[in-house]
This record gives structure tokens, C-alpha cells and sequence, in this order.
DNA sequence: CGCTCGATTGACTACCTTCAATGAAAGTGG
DNA sequence: CCACTTTCATTGAAGGTAGTCAATCGAGCG
């Protein structure tokens, strides 16, 4: 792992998601605490940020990049149960056990807490409580509007739905379109698809001109309502 | 909807699911303050409780029975994407709109709080709103245990592991096995399956001396390594 | 007794997966 | 800088699983 550094005075201040962050509900007295015990780390795409299992030892902001929240079945196939983006909460305080393996997509910036210190600091703030749980029931509501997509909608609604999804998650590209913080693998590990039926149905839209495809990840996204017609 | 009427004072001290559920957390001052406010009601089974889109002017204890919480899709596809046994919460405090529609399985049993005053009490009572963040933390995990299934198994292993879950969460009926609170169709609604697809499978185990179908909604599991082993 | 509703079963179809081969892009080493 | 390797994506063909449509069955109820 790369090594980290203390969390300098005054960064929070400048920080890209100061506002939309856990750090939000802290004033500047309580600030300076969780400053005191914060750490900044970049960790590479691909790398394994917490495996399934494994003592849950810190919670972290995500400054930047992407990270996937993955469950996986004993023999082996997976799921993508969750999408973490700037702003999000990694990991979940007052759990002991890490329930989901977490993944960086992309290269990552995260604002790491050891969860012990984190838990007295928040104990101590019923708001930063309050704002947690608000955050886990609008996961929960994520979650279950994905649960409906997996259980209920074939494979073209779903790749639409996911198109649209992600134009609205991440910042558009240079020369429109954006660039997914993913392959066509991860995208099956979205939506319960195989990695062919993804990239048939990419092809199909595409062959339709309803998207197009200048790279391998960057999306165009041309007929934004039949799109979503068909999303549904 | 059949009338209310107000909390019998001390009938706290003998609720079936007074350790378990939200009250848990209350000691005797606040839990007066929390039987103030608290109705008790009973709703037949099919009962319609919240729907989504209505304001959610209130939460519950469910105190007996099982309701089903249901996503819909604008084409009339729906997905249940939870399952509320006794000691759950019913609603969610601080949301102001129910995101989900919720219907009584069962006969049910409620302890009824209006929202506001709940979320005052809440909010003066940082171990409630602990105890609550726990709870949906809890509950996201399990929906996401769920989007595992949805995305990733197929029919026999769906419901081989929804009989076995159903075991665990529902008392057993007289004569071994257990009573299912729902029917067929509610089972596909579960599973993201048809209701012929769930027939089919419930057949075919019986067939091959898994279970026993003694009447509709009566299981039993004759071959529990088995429907484990096929649950995956 | 007949009606109604839910469950079961069958036949057929459609969609997605699986297996397999090809193609393209990115990274590595000469 | 170019060949080679590796990885990822695309495309095709075949097969299987679950969905759809439709008929039958059976239990509960008036």
C-alpha cells in the first residue's frame, strides 16, 4: 500500500467535497478533531480497498474516483451491489465485519478514519448520526430501486437505465459524452448480465444511433428519450 | 380503516415484541413519553398500510403479522423488495414521502407513532437514532444479499433459499413445517420469478421428496441438506 | 351444487447464457 | 519503434432456462 500522510491543517477547507461529505455537519470545533484523526491516501484502479470478511478498521470519505461495493456467491459469480462516488461514505461505522469487498475502479483519493475514533467522535454528535442514517435509507432506497431493475427488467432496460444513470453520476467528458469508470465486465456485475450480453446490447444501440462509442469507455449518449423509453 | 384506539397504559410491559423492537430502547421516562403518543391498531390481511407517493404522516412497530414492502415498476411490473416480520420498523422516520407501497401479508398488528412526534422524541434520544441507523444498516444488507439473488441465481436456488429463509423467520406450524404468509404469486413477486415458474419448481421438489406441500401455504422440509446444498 | 380464485400443468416461444472464435487495443521487451 | 503478448471487447452459433399463453384442476364459499 502507498504510503499516507497526516491530514494537513487547513486542507479541509479546499477539499472538493467538503460540502456533500460526512465532514459537512462538523463546525469548526468538531472539525479539528475529525481533521486530527483523518488521513489522505491515493490508492491505484484495481486495488482491493477492504475484502469481504475482514475487520471493518476504518471508514473513509471518497474525494475522488469510483469504487465498487461487490458481494460474492461461495462458488464464485459476483455482484456489484453498490457504486461509491466523491462524497460517499466507504464503509460503514458501528459494523465490526466487513460485509462486501470494496474495489477502486479508478485511481481513488480517500479521506481515511480509524473507525474507533470516528465512533466516539460521532456518538458525541447526534447530528453526524442523524446525517448517517439519513445517507443508509437513501442507500436503501438505491438498493431497492436496483432490486426491482435486476429482479423485473430485461437487458436492453437495464442497459439503458444504467447509460442514463451514469451520465447523471459522472462528469461529462471532454467533447460531450462521458468516460465509464468501468469494462463491460463490471457493467455485467451492475446489472446481472453477462459480459456478451452487454456488449450485444451496446452494439444493438449503437447500430440503432441511439449511442455512440469513440473509445472503449467513453459513452455517447445521442437519443437521450428513446433511451429512456426504453430504460422505461 | 377499522378504529383506533389509544395505548393502554402499561400494556408496554407485555408486548410481544417489546425487547426487539424500537422501544428496546427506551427506559422508563421516555417510554412514557413514547406510549403517550403510540396507537395501537389492527388491519385484516390485503390491507393496503402506506402507498407509495403518500405522504408519510407516520411510523409503526409491527407487533404481529407480516407485511410486504413493494416497488412497482410505471408498467405495472412489481418487485417486493422487503419482508417485515414482528419487531420491525414500519416507515421511515424522516423521510417525508413513502417511497414504497406496503401491504398487510397477514392480519397485522401495529403500534402506531405519528412521524413528527416520533422524530422529536428520536432526536432528543441519540441511542434511538443509534439504534435505528443499526437497523437500516441491517436492512441494507440484506437487500443487497437479495440483489445478489435477484442478479445472480437461478430458479431452484431462489426458492430453495427462500423456503429455507422463510423457516427461519416464521414460527413453525402445528404438525412440523411452517405456514407461508403469502401466496404464489406474492413468492414470485419475492423471487423476480412467475408465479408458473415458482409452481413449477415447488413441483419438482416435491417430486423429487424435498418437501411436502400438505395444503397451499403449509411447507415442510423434508431434505434440508439437500435444499441447502441446492440454495447454494 | 356451482362459482370463483388460486395453483398446477402443458406447449411453445423468447431471451439470455454458454461456448468458441475473431478482433482490437494496451502493455512489454527486444 | 515495432513485434509480441495479454487483456478486453465483439460477434456468431447453439442450447437452456424461464416467460407467455392457455387449459385444467382443486379448494373454499356462497
Amino acid at each position: 500500500m502507498p504510503s499516507d500522510h497526516p491530514h494537513p491543517a487547513g486542507r479541509c477547507a479546499v477539499c472538493a467535497v467538503r460540502d456533500s461529505a460526512l465532514c459537512a455537519t462538523f463546525a469548526e470545533p468538531e472539525l479539528a478533531a475529525l481533521r486530527a484523526i483523518g488521513r489522505r491516501r491515493t490508492l491505484p484502479a484495481g486495488q482491493i480497498v477492504v475484502s469481504a470478511g475482514d475487520p471493518a478498521s476504518f471508514c473513509a470519505n471518497l474525494v475522488s474516483g469510483v469504487l465498487k461495493v461487490v458481494r460474492e456467491e461461495h462458488d464464485g459469480r459476483t455482484q456489484i451491489v453498490g457504486l461509491l462516488f466523491p462524497g460517499d461514505l466507504v464503509g460503514e461505522p458501528f459494523v465490526e465485519e466487513a460485509r462486501d469487498t470494496l474495489v477502486a475502479l479508478t485511481e481513488i483519493d480517500l479521506c481515511l478514519y480509524p473507525r474507533q475514533p470516528l465512533e466516539t467522535l460521532l456518538t458525541h454528535h447526534p447530528a453526524a448520526t442523524h446525517l448517517l442514517l439519513r445517507r443508509a435509507l437513501a442507500t436503501l432506497a438505491e438498493a431497492r430501486k436496483w432490486m426491482l431493475m435486476l429482479g423485473r427488467r430485461q437487458a436492453p432496460e437495464k442497459i439503458a437505465a444504467f447509460l442514463l444513470d451514469m451520465e447523471r453520476r459522472l462528469e461529462p467528458a471532454a467533447g460531450g459524452g462521458y468516460h465509464l469508470p468501468m469494462g463491460r465486465a463490471a457493467m455485467g456485475e451492475v446489472l446481472g448480465l453477462t459480459i456478451e450480453t452487454v456488449s450485444r446490447q451496446l452494439s444493438a444501440m449503437k447500430r440503432a444511433g441511439m449511442i455512440a462509442l469513440p473509445s472503449r469507455r467513453h459513452i455517447l449518449l445521442l437519443d437521450r428519450p428513446k433511451l429512456a423509453q426504453i430504460a422505461g
